[in-house]
DNA sequence: ACCTGAACACCGTTCAAGT
DNA sequence: ACCTGAACACCGTTCAAGT
């Protein structure tokens, strides 16, 4: 006889974002994820393969997120201050969000990649303002130079890699102003 | 009455590193390091407190290799070179030992972050390179650019990030000549 | 059709007992 | 002093049994 579902994918994957985001990787089990949305442990495996694939869907879930943020912040129609913008925005998710953002670029071989349609959607309100500014040929280049240098800086940020002193904030500002600049020189 | 020590800590780190650079972080257990060792799993508390410390171990191991890799490759008297030398360097480390790679910059609230004073050291081969590039003021900066845009763009390699199409060896030439001829036209 | 308790394999960690 | 087997808590996963 037919038993009417108790959760859906969509509360476990919110249930592990809420856990994640709260206490980090490690606590994101299953049991604590089956407590969060009022199941046991097994009838998870109705809706997900597993742990790994779980922790892929709450990892695309984050990036899916940013990918809206990146995509909403650009809006004022000038591409250096619209980038300027994206780059504050990244930062402004990652200090809410660490956990979710150490998730965004982990390794595959952990097992934790995510949807490549995923990674070109999020990525793509980045390549748009680039492309604005040094034109559609280089805008792939140009969009990687910058997405690495933020998401390296503010992984380094997160995992307090900055020990030398100094202003962290400046660096920041240092490492987007020296791009934008080098990117608008880039134009002809 | 006295036993002989049947390991020790360097051959712990070792057998450490060596687990996880063939499979990975998760292989990387107290069971499979004693047995690597030639001993049983409690022993290896009497050298190391747990095994987030013994994973905090092998991340030192990692950052000190590297920082003596960014110091040897950077003996050409140019710095320009010296610094496109590093990166090439780092890229070659993260394409040789991906999971090593993957934890220097893992975020602390996982538990693993490596020892402020081996970061400086490791970072000092750059700094010094950089500070060549563009004065001692903004060399602190400057660094915290390139290294950020290196590793982040390695992690995004390494994870599988880029796809968007393009080529990903035009993409890295893109970044560093971008970020050297900038710090370049930074000097007065 | 979905949910559950019980069970299994595995891991980190502790500790009393051995040498 | 160092090492070990045994034990404990915990987790991921499977599955037969319930509704």
């Amino acid at each position: 006889m037919p038993t009417p579902a108790r959760t859906s994918l969509t509360a476990i994957v919110a249930a592990g974002r809420s856990i994640l985001a709260q206490d980090g990787l490690d606590e994101l089990t299953m049991q604590r994820v089956a407590e969060a949305t009022g199941v046991r442990a097994p009838s998870l495996y109705k809706r997900v393969p597993g742990r790994a694939a779980l922790v892929r869907l709450v990892a695309a879930d984050a990036v899916a997120e940013v990918g809206r943020c990146l995509d909403a912040v650009a809006t004022s129609g000038d591409p250096v201050s619209e980038l300027r913008g994206q780059a504050e925005e990244l930062r402004r998710f990652a200090r809410a969000d660490p956990h979710a953002f150490g998730l965004v670029f982990a390794p595959p071989t952990e097992g934790r990649v995510v949807d490549p349609s995923l990674l070109a959607a999020a990525a793509a309100p980045v390549v748009r303002v680039v492309a604005e500014l040094v034109g559609p040929e280089q805008a792939l280049n140009a969009a990687r130079t910058v997405t690495a240098w933020a998401s390296g800086f503010l992984r380094m940020e997160l995992a307090g890699a900055f020990q030398l002193g100094g202003d962290v904030d400046a660096a920041f500002d240092y490492g987007i102003s020296l791009l934008v600049d080098a990117l608008g020189r880039h134009v002809r």
